[in-house]
DNA sequence: CCATGACATCGATGGATGTCAATTTATGGG
DNA sequence: CCCATAAATTGACATCCATCGATGTCATGG
């Protein structure tokens, strides 16, 4: 993973006033983009709430149906919602017959919070 | 702090089919709709750079003029996310005379990441 | 007393995003 | 073969948000 990239700069001369050069061990702006992301797509109740509900459900898998009724939102809504989860490596989607079951990316919720910190 | 909340149910009898009742250990909606606004603060590419140079900064504080130049916003743009951040409770505001320090609230970042892996 | 510099607030605008209704695709049963 | 159900996709709409320019406020210095 290590998006962490720190933008080493020689530490420039201290400035007498204020208006230091800044950006010393700061995160770059493609690591800071890429953190963005992920954490855009929890940002929002209703997908903190399917993370959720999928990790608390039997087995860690539910389908769209299971999710739906108790979030009081449209079938389509939380299949949206369910796309941007997965397209941030969050969740995985297995559609088995009818159903499509989505679980949760085991190291995901950890890794994003030990860049959080580390930020 | 400690918005930590989680919505205790009895924790159903497992369901045979599909479609079980769902929202048994998971996060409530008011929960979920307070710690998306903390992850909205962060979740933007020019707020993660904000929080990470005000920390890497000298003395762990910056003023607006250190963070204008590096970031290539506008004076107004970059003030407005750190009012976002500070409002998130996760930078304080410190004016002294001419200029306007912030710092890193010591455990936020902590707290959210907790918060974030116990989902 | 006015000029300047640092910062915040306001107003406008373009782009992203959440939501739903309608449609489409796919699966399984009669 | 057709119908019912589950999901995804599409299109449309409203709202939110990031950004900037202009303006206002406060402190400092000539």
């Amino acid at each position: 993973m290590s998006f962490i990239e720190i933008q080493t700069a020689p530490a420039g001369p201290a400035d007498a006033a204020c208006c230091a050069p800044a950006t010393r061990g700061a995160i770059g702006p493609e690591a800071a983009e890429k953190l963005a992301r992920s954490l855009k797509a929890l940002a929002d109740p209703a997908r903190l709430r399917l993370v959720s509900m999928v990790a608390a459900h039997a087995d860690a898998e539910a389908c769209v149906c299971d999710l739906t009724e108790p979030l009081g939102l449209s079938q389509p809504t939380v299949s949206h919602h369910l796309r941007v989860l997965v397209e941030a490596g969050l969740l995985t989607r297995d559609k088995r017959g009818t159903w499509a079951y989505y679980r949760l990316v085991p190291g995901a919720l950890d890794s994003l919070a030990a860049l959080l910190v580390a930020v």
